[in-house]
DNA sequence: AACCGGATCAACCGCGGGATT
DNA sequence: GAATCCCGCGGTTGATCCGGT
């Protein structure tokens, strides 16, 4: 017997969001929260199924999204994660406050993979890769971008290997979890960072560069824990309105920055173009402005 | 200007697992 | 213990962008 799908499909819209589909989700979850996503679309009046909600809500509509390109010290430090993780998207996304598992995901396989096999690293194992499967690997390369099932397998050998240790970083990271409760940016500790250079410790050729990685880290995430989750938001949005925010998303779907301040300084634009609606996403900064985000944020902020 | 192919990323799908009945 | 529900995860797809020719 096969297992039910989450949803009727008859009816429901499928594809790329539209601003209006956004507004009515967010200020569904904002004015309610989350409790139950199946019902979700059924009461903020969206023709889609819950999934599809859930995945827009978390990938995109967070408010505590950190948008903008990886920088190199995220990379090493995904690279870092992932040699002992594997492809727990997830579990690795839980270091990165305001990323999200797809979203680094998508840079692995992307980019950091490929990274690694410039490097001549098997970006499955992390070992160093011999002569011939570096010829095996650029000849693949070449002739295709998508993931092999060979890679799929060995991601597969090498979870089965890391499941104990895993368990223990899960621990730490829902440890983490509770201790932040509204303040999701405050997720990796002080005993995951240690663990963190405890093992770097242990790979013996990259050992100067992961300390380099883990100093910076640790810097970071200093000035991070100095922040409390409102006082953070309240900088976002100035930032936003002074064009000075770092973390903005290049996405083609997103309307640029200059594009957004143009319209909060013209909000007759969005009136007069049609287009703006019809074809284009704002920003989160663009949104909030239109629709009253202190009121909005206070959700967050209690 | 038009075409092409690679790169990127949002969104979908199927499955597994935990919770509930 | 079995059946069912729901959530979350990881793999994959497809639309779009972008640079090269």
């Amino acid at each position: 017997m096969g297992r039910q799908p989450c949803c009727d499909k008859i009816g429901l819209k499928r594809g790329p969001w539209t601003i209006e589909e956004d507004h009515k989700l967010m200020n569904f979850i904002l004015n309610n929260g989350i409790h139950c996503w199946r019902m979700v679309p059924k009461l903020a009046g969206l023709l889609r199924c819950g999934k599809s909600c859930r995945l827009r809500w978390i990938n995109y509509l967070r408010p505590d999204l950190k948008r903008g390109g990886f920088t190199e010290v995220e990379e090493n430090q995904i690279i870092q994660l992932h040699s002992r993780l594997g492809n727990r998207w997830s579990k690795i996304a839980a270091h990165f406050p305001g990323r999200t598992d797809n979203e680094i995901k998508n840079h692995w396989n992307t980019r950091i993979k490929k990274r690694l096999k410039i490097l001549g690293l098997d970006p499955v194992t992390h070992q160093p890769i011999n002569q011939d499967q570096k010829k095996i690997i650029s000849e693949t390369t070449t002739t295709t971008t998508t993931t092999s099932n060979d890679d799929h397998d060995q991601d597969q050998d090498q979870g089965q290997s890391k499941v104990e240790e895993e368990t223990s970083l899960d621990d730490q990271a829902a440890k983490s979890n509770n201790n932040t409760d509204n303040d999701d940016r405050q997720i990796s500790t002080s005993s995951d960072q240690e663990e963190i250079t405890a093992s770097a410790a242990t790979t013996t050729t990259d050992e100067t560069k992961y300390n380099d990685v883990l100093d910076n880290f640790d810097d970071e995430l200093l000035e991070f824990q100095k922040l409390d989750f409102s006082t953070w938001m309240d900088q976002e949005i100035n930032n936003s309105i002074s064009g000075s925010s770092s973390s903005y998303s290049t996405s083609s779907s997103l309307l640029s920055l200059d594009e957004s301040n143009n319209i909060i300084n013209n909000p007759s634009l969005v009136e007069a173009d049609q287009t703006y609606l019809d074809n284009s996403f704002f920003s989160w900064e663009v949104f909030n402005y239109h629709h009253q985000l202190d009121q909005d944020l206070l959700f967050f902020k209690n």
